[in-house]
DNA sequence: TTTTGTTTTCAAAAGTATTTGAAAATTCAA
DNA sequence: TTGAATTTTCAAATACTTTTGAAAACAAAA
């Protein structure tokens, strides 16, 4: 495999597993690109890089920079937009965690708080209630990790302290 | 807000996650339906209780079984099978962690080492060989840490050890 | 101001995923 | 066996998501 061939491959399972996640395959795609790419690149250097649309390449750029893992960058004279990527692996991860926990996780927590709001008059017959009561007790704890996780620098995820979990 | 809207609140929402996460949106309101269940249920009533087609509902199931997140309960005397959901948490987690880390993060890192073979020829130029180090580096250690998760047990994750994450 | 290069928008088209439901297969009891 | 209850399958229909591309908006230079 030659580094051309590896950049095409890359690209693609980068786009793969993003969609199994649920987010846009071409939206990780372009973001695959911008994350291996020496330099910054014009939303139409990413169009024809990757055959799609202008437009297509237009909203995915900025769908990427509301998420914080793309910039733009103004050159001087130059009438161009020019985009790069956060390639920091620790601040990506922890941009996606905190993107992800704010529109997903926290409406989830919301709903089962309001929900918790039966157990009051909870029958003892009722494995609802106890199943709620569970499922908010481990998100909670999930959502603090996650909050940890994220004030956590990088030289975290490599300490002893962590490997002792292994 | 009483039990049966607090039940159909909860089903809703888990769905409404489950599908942001890239899962079946249907497949999860089953699993929520069977989760707040008092008693197992069979394929019919999961139909009606959704309101879904006697096939999807099939289906859903016996994906769901696949998962190992929903087991089959055969009755004497009784043609019909029913079904219930796993109903610990950590037991939950740990079956989708794995589920979707073999499907999804494996497969990935397979890549990642197919790729990190051109790193051999790189040139310095090549911003390319120094991202997928970083992201194989990244998932590596990601991929440690749920293999750790998973064979770890319950108590682990409200331990004193852990809280010191905090 | 007008011209020209560039970005943005969005309705329609193309592409994917999910659901339906009727028919086929299976299973068990009579 | 046969027949009734039950489960499974899958092609077609429906619903949902993504992409396109041309037109509109915008912004700098002439």
């Amino acid at each position: 495999m030659d580094i051309k061939e590896g950049k095409q491959k890359f690209i693609e399972s980068w786009g793969k597993m993003a969609s199994d996640w649920g987010i846009n395959r071409t939206m990780a795609q372009v973001h695959a690109l911008l994350l291996i790419a020496a330099e910054p690149m014009t939303a139409d250097q990413v169009m024809s890089e990757l055959n799609i649309s202008r437009g297509n390449s237009n909203m995915n750029i900025r769908a990427l920079m509301d998420w914080g893992l793309v910039h733009k960058q103004l050159r001087n004279g130059e009438r161009k937009e020019y985009f790069y990527a956060e390639k920091d692996m620790w601040v990506v991860v922890r941009q996606i965690i905190m993107n992800r926990k704010k529109r997903e996780l926290e409406p989830m927590l919301k709903v089962l708080d309001e929900i918790a709001g039966v157990e009051n008059n909870c029958p003892e017959s009722e494995s609802f209630c106890a199943v709620v009561r569970d499922i908010r007790k481990f998100s909670g704890k999930a959502n603090q990790t996650l909050d940890a996780l994220v004030k956590a620098d990088s030289t975290w995820f490599g300490s002893p302290l962590f490997s002792l979990l292994r």
